[in-house]
DNA sequence: ACCTGAACACCGTTCAAGT
DNA sequence: ACCTGAACACCGTTCAAGT
């Protein structure tokens, strides 16, 4: 009955049934103790969800920055951090909880600064190219979280344009809209125009 | 104590003080009533909120589409829907919190739609460029968003920039980004690189 | 048709009491 | 030092009972 042991549980019930489901009643009961025991050893919940995610932060491996040209590092170290935090659903579910986003992503926006300074941007105007592609990728894997763990109720975007007969909309335009996006597509679509427009050449 | 007047009351009550904190409970004893007799008005709470979004939803004026070129008239089309989901944070939070976040932009879809066609775009292209704008908008807001609501206990990404001593990082990146970012200015600069590749000129 | 009251199955947290 | 039990102030929802 360590602070370790009770982090431990905690994180594993986090990973199996995500943040929301986690009491600190159910905790107990997995722990076979009393939920007030939990007091002793932790704080309360928002401060024992705090253990789990530096816990986890430190299992994260560092981003892998690949290719030759600046464009090409900087393309691969924003989709080695969509990757990332694709494959850690639940850290960024308890980041976004606890209002840490930005620690949990950090080493990217750190690596996004050294390949901007090799490729010789600099003061404000690197940090606009910086946190432009930090929004970018922050605001589509935060939208695609968004969409994948929608109520059972939720209503799809391609359902609503099935829908539309609007003369001054391309025929195709609308067939092509109410298909389901390939969100890895998009991305790179996205990631390749603001990159085209950023880098100096 | 008809349906009216119920959904009514939670709106306001949500306007007020958000979604989390509406409880059943809460809104019998504003309508001075046992919290059972909302069940028999309406559904459950969800159903409630949805009544909610609806009835919110009607009272959302029309995008205003502005400018001559395409590029103008586009980014004109993004920056009213920024500015409509900023100006509506209790419907967006209820769109995301009901999943019904396509809905509550969609007009904003449709004016997009009609202007890549007069751009003369069509078909699978078009549709790609529509779904960039929608992410960098969507990405964007909801990464505002949940930089604006966050707990007390949050940290920022410019305290963390602060610490950083990092040499192949150019000090006057490190220092620009150790100052907060200015929303609006990193929207309109993201916003101009992405339409800058995607239209055809 | 419309509302109440009791009840069920949950929460997080505090705090005196035990060992 | 560490744990329990009782208690407080909350939740959403169901359902029999009243008028």
């Amino acid at each position: 009955m360590s602070r370790e042991h009770i982090v431990d549980t905690a994180r594993r019930m986090v990973e199996a049934s995500g943040v929301e489901t986690v009491s600190m009643r159910k905790l107990a009961a997995e722990l076979g103790v009393a939920p007030t025991a939990i007091y002793w050893h932790v704080g309360g919940r928002d401060e024992l969800l705090s253990a789990v995610f530096e816990q986890m932060l430190t299992d994260l491996p560092p981003i892998r920055v690949r290719g030759r040209t600046p464009a090409e590092r900087i393309a691969s170290i924003a989709r080695a951090m969509r990757a990332q935090v694709q494959a850690t659903p639940t850290l960024q579910r308890l980041a976004l909880h606890l209002g840490r986003a930005p620690q949990a992503s950090f080493s990217g926006h750190l690596a996004l600064g050294r390949e901007l300074t090799a490729a010789g941007l600099d003061g404000p105007q690197a940090a606009d190219a910086l946190r432009a592609v930090l929004y970018l990728m922050g605001g589509f894997v935060l939208l695609e979280s968004s969409l994948r763990d929608r109520p059972p109720s939720a209503q799809r975007s391609e359902d609503l344009w099935r829908a539309v007969d609007d003369p001054q909309i391309a025929p195709p335009l609308v067939a092509a809209m109410s298909r389901p996006a390939d969100p890895d597509a998009a991305f790179e679509y996205a990631l390749r125009a603001l990159l085209a427009s950023i880098l100096p050449r």
